[in-house]
DNA sequence: CGTGAAAACTTAGTTCT
DNA sequence: AGAACTAAGTTTTCACG
């Protein structure tokens, strides 16, 4: 497998902050062709460096104003409690992030809704019933300082 | 500011999952025909519901298997405390995340790096030399149980 | 890697309901 | 108003040099 080179890191940058550039305006960009930008492309879409795309929708168009995050703590560390416990949060759609953590909490989970107030609703609805918590401890985010989903290339 | 109707969430939705599909496509996906999908989706992009498009990168390949978050407290919260460290935040390509926190923290921070060592190093050049920081917490991502960037719509 | 041609797609104008 | 149809202009895609 390729390593990347200078060109690939900079159609990469492109790519991230403008997913539908045309061939030939990336081409511009880089210093290449239209038909061989189209070749690199379809080569790191190959090797799953590209994992795909994605239109990036305005959360507060989408009634997703605020950002929350969720420590969680288990009641034990058995294989079945954590399985359970990571099946029931994949099947709540809320919950944009869950991480497995080292450390103090044993899961974190980044949460996005409405407000303080659908936040609540979703609690008693689907984060109280998560089998297996022992402790959860709830923390808003007032701000979004900086929210990216561009990776540095 | 037409609210959205059932098909323009359809087409969010699969706008989300595949940023680059055709109108053709789309529209046997909504049933629609081709021009009235574009049309709808000028309209979602000039009502700002659309951000743009962007290529989803792997992180494996790049270098960035490892997730950090990083709890921070500030040593006072003065305006020019707080603006300080936001612009030095905002300078670190590798900080994806970074929130101003009701609660415990005044900051919590997303991290990619490569690994544990990339982090230290991080840590070094970067984030002990952040301005008015009093405290701060690391917590590593063990696994990733849930990461998507998909809004439910 | 670049050029050029064919196929596919986007985009805008028009008509119909 | 919004959807379907049509046609011109781009873009993608894939030969070959």
């Amino acid at each position: 497998m390729t390593p990347l080179d200078d060109i690939d890191r900079r159609i990469l940058r492109e790519l991230q902050r403008t997913g539908r550039i045309s061939n030939a305006e990336l081409g511009d960009a880089v210093g290449l062709s239209a038909s061989a930008c189209h070749r690199r492309i379809a080569r790191l879409e190959a090797q799953g460096v590209i994992r795909g795309y994605a239109a990036l929708l305005d959360r507060t168009h989408l009634s997703r104003r605020t950002t929350v995050f969720v420590e969680i703590t288990l009641s034990g560390q058995a294989v079945e409690i954590l399985d359970a416990f990571e099946a029931a949060v994949a099947r709540i759609p809320d919950v944009l992030e869950c991480h497995l953590m080292a450390g103090t909490a044993d899961y974190l989970l980044k949460v996005v809704v409405e407000d303080a107030e659908a936040f609540a609703a979703l609690h008693r609805r689907h984060l109280a019933r998560l089998p297996g918590v022992a402790q959860m401890q709830s923390s808003f985010s007032l701000r979004r300082v900086r929210d990216t989903t561009e990776l540095p290339v």
